[in-house]
DNA sequence: TGAAATGTTGGGGCG
DNA sequence: ACGCCCCAACATTTC
C-alpha cells in the first residue's frame, strides 16, 4: 500500500484491497517536491509531519506500521516492490496532472518487473468521470453537474480492516526514518491557528462540525469574522478525511447540511474538470483566453501579496494566509478578484502564492476557483464579474470584526469607516493615530477607475 | 458565489 | 384627508 494523499484508515479501498493480500507493506514516500519552500506551505508541512505519525499509530493498531522513505517515488516505489518482492502496489488515484505523470511512470517502471499498480477510488465522493451528460461527456457548468451527482449512489463509506497482514520478509532492510523523525517536516508555528494533522484530530473535527454548525452553515459561512465554516480543506486535502464519508454523514436536516453537501459537490466538480481537463492546471479552461495580456505588474503583486493594498478587508484576507495558512471562502473570492480585475495581474501568479501558502492547498479547488475569479473558467459569464472591496467589506464584515483582528492599525476605526478609511477627514485621521499613506497605505488604485479599466481591458483583449 | 443602473414600492413629513 | 415629495428598501435589468 502506498499511501499519497489518503493519510486514512477509514472509508479507504485501496487500503481494504491491500489488507487482502498475504503480506503488506505500508509506505509513504517524501518527495522532495513535498520540502520546496517555494510551493509547500510549512503549516502544510507540519500538517503532514503529524498526519504520519497519526497514521502510523493507526497502522501499529490494526498490526501494521508505516514505512516513511525519502525520495522521488518514481525510483523509491519500484525500488521497494523490488527489495520486498510485491506483486502489486495498491494506490487511491489521484488526478492532478502531475500526480497521472507520476503514477504512470511508477506503473511503468512497476510493470518492467512484472509487477502491477492497481488504483483505487478514494479522493473524489464520485469517481472523476462517472458524471456525465446526456450526450456522455463530462459536465463543463456546475448546476447540471450537481443535480446529476446529488441524484448518484456514492455507495457507503468502508471500516478500517479488521487487521493487517504481517509484512513481507526483508522489510527491515529499507532505508526509512520513523515517522516521528521526519526531520525535514518539523516545523514550528502558531499552534494556537494551525490545524492539527492526521486522522485523529480530523475526525474529530468532522464530528464537533456535523455536531451542530454544519446547521448553521447557510446563515454563517459567508460572515467572515465567524467560525462558520467546516474547516475541513486540509483534512479532505490529505485525505485524512473521507469526502465521501463526510457527504454519507449529513443527514440533510436542515439549510446549512444542504448548501455544505453542494460545496461538496463543487470540490468533485473541479476534480472531475481537472481529470477530464488536465490542460486547466496550466493555463484558462477557455481555450480563448488563454493569452490575455495580464499586466506583469511585480510592484501590485507584492502589495497585495504583503496585504498592502490600502483596501481593508484584502489585506485582512491576505495576513490570515500568511499567519494562518488559511483563508476563509468568501475572503479568497475577494483578494482573487482585487487581483485579477483592479490590478489585472495573471490569476496563475495568485494562484502559485496560494498554493505556497495554504495549509489546504488543492490543485483542483484552488485552481477552479481562481479561474472562476478570474473569469477564464468553466463558469465564465457574458460579463466581467468584478468585486467591489469597499461593498463586499460591508456586506460579508459588517461590524469590521475580520479587519480588525488582521489589520490592527485600523482597530480604532469606528465600524462606518473601516472598509473605507481613506474617507476619513485629516483631522480624524490624527485623533485616530491612522494617517493614511503613513500608518495605513493608501488604495493601490481607485476602484471605480480600475473597474472601468478591467472592463476596457476585457473587451479589447476578448 | 457581482455590481451598478434603473425601476418600483411604500412610509413619513409636510402643506 | 389628501397629494406631493423625498428617500430608503427592495426588485429587476444590464453590463
Amino acid at each position: 500500500m502506498w499511501f499519497r494523499r489518503d493519510l486514512r484508515t477509514h472509508d479507504l479501498p485501496a487500503l481494504v484491497a491491500a489488507a487482502d493480500a498475504d503480506r503488506l507493506a505500508c509506505v509513504f514516500v517524501l518527495d522532495p517536491h513535498l520540502l520546496d519552500h517555494e510551493r509547500v506551505s510549512p503549516a502544510r508541512k507540519r500538517y503532514l509531519r503529524q498526519a504520519l505519525v497519526d497514521l502510523d499509530n493507526r497502522l501499529a493498531d490494526l498490526g501494521g506500521r508505516l514505512l516513511v522513505v525519502l525520495g522521488d517515488p518514481r525510483h523509491v516505489v519500484p525500488a521497494v516492490a523490488k527489495d520486498l518482492e510485491v506483486d502489486t502496489v495498491h494506490v487511491t488515484a489521484d488526478h492532478t496532472p502531475f500526480a497521472v505523470a507520476r503514477d504512470e511512470a511508477v506503473e511503468t517502471a512497476l510493470a518492467d518487473d512484472g509487477r502491477t499498480l492497481e488504483r483505487h477510488q478514494g479522493v473524489s465522493i464520485a469517481p472523476p468521470g462517472s458524471v456525465r451528460t446526456g450526450s456522455d461527456s463530462v459536465y463543463k457548468v456546475f448546476t447540471p453537474f450537481h443535480r446529476t451527482w446529488t441524484q448518484r449512489d456514492h455507495g457507503e463509506p468502508l471500516a478500517p480492516p479488521a487487521a493487517l497482514p504481517k509484512a513481507p520478509d526483508g522489510v527491515g532492510r529499507i532505508d526509512t526514518v520513523a515517522p516521528t523523525e521526519v526531520a525535514q517536516l518539523d516545523v514550528e508555528g502558531p499552534d494556537e491557528a494551525w490545524p492539527d494533522g492526521g486522522e485523529g484530530p480530523a475526525r474529530d473535527r468532522l464530528d464537533d462540525w456535523l455536531d451542530g454548525p454544519v446547521d448553521d452553515y447557510d446563515d454563517r459561512r459567508d460572515v467572515l469574522g465567524v467560525p462558520g465554516t467546516s474547516r475541513l480543506s486540509p483534512d479532505l486535502h490529505m485525505g485524512c478525511l473521507s469526502a465521501r464519508e463526510a457527504w454519507t454523514r449529513l443527514d440533510r436536516r436542515s439549510p446549512g447540511q444542504d448548501t455544505y453537501a453542494t460545496e461538496l459537490a463543487w470540490r468533485d466538480f473541479y476534480l472531475h474538470v481537472m481529470a477530464e481537463w488536465p490542460d486547466t492546471a496550466r493555463g484558462a479552461f477557455r481555450e480563448e483566453y488563454r493569452d490575455l495580456p495580464w499586466h506583469d505588474d511585480d510592484d501590485a503583486f507584492e502589495a497585495w501579496a504583503e496585504g498592502q493594498t490600502g483596501f481593508p478587508i484584502v489585506d485582512a484576507a491576505m495576513r490570515q494566509l500568511v499567519t494562518m495558512g488559511w483563508m476563509h471562502n468568501r475572503a479568497r473570492m475577494i483578494v482573487a478578484s482585487f487581483l485579477c480585475k483592479d490590478l489585472l495581474v495573471d490569476w496563475r501568479r495568485g494562484e502559485a502564492h496560494f498554493m505556497a501558502n495554504l495549509v489546504d492547498g488543492d490543485t483542483c479547488s484552488n485552481n477552479g476557483g481562481w479561474q472562476w475569479a478570474a473569469g477564464t473558467g468553466t463558469d465564465a459569464q457574458q460579463f466581467i464579474r468584478i468585486f467591489n472591496p469597499t461593498t463586499q467589506g460591508k456586506r460579508f464584515d459588517p461590524d469590521g470584526v475580520y479587519v480588525r483582528r488582521w489589520v490592527p492599525e485600523l482597530a480604532d476605526l469606528p465600524n462606518n469607516r473601516i472598509h473605507e478609511p481613506w474617507t476619513l477627514s485629516e483631522e480624524d485621521q490624527e485623533v485616530l493615530a491612522v494617517v493614511i499613506g503613513e500608518d495605513y497605505p493608501a488604495p493601490i488604485v481607485d476602484h471605480s477607475e480600475a473597474r472601468q479599466r478591467a472592463m476596457d481591458w476585457w473587451s479589447q483583449a476578448t
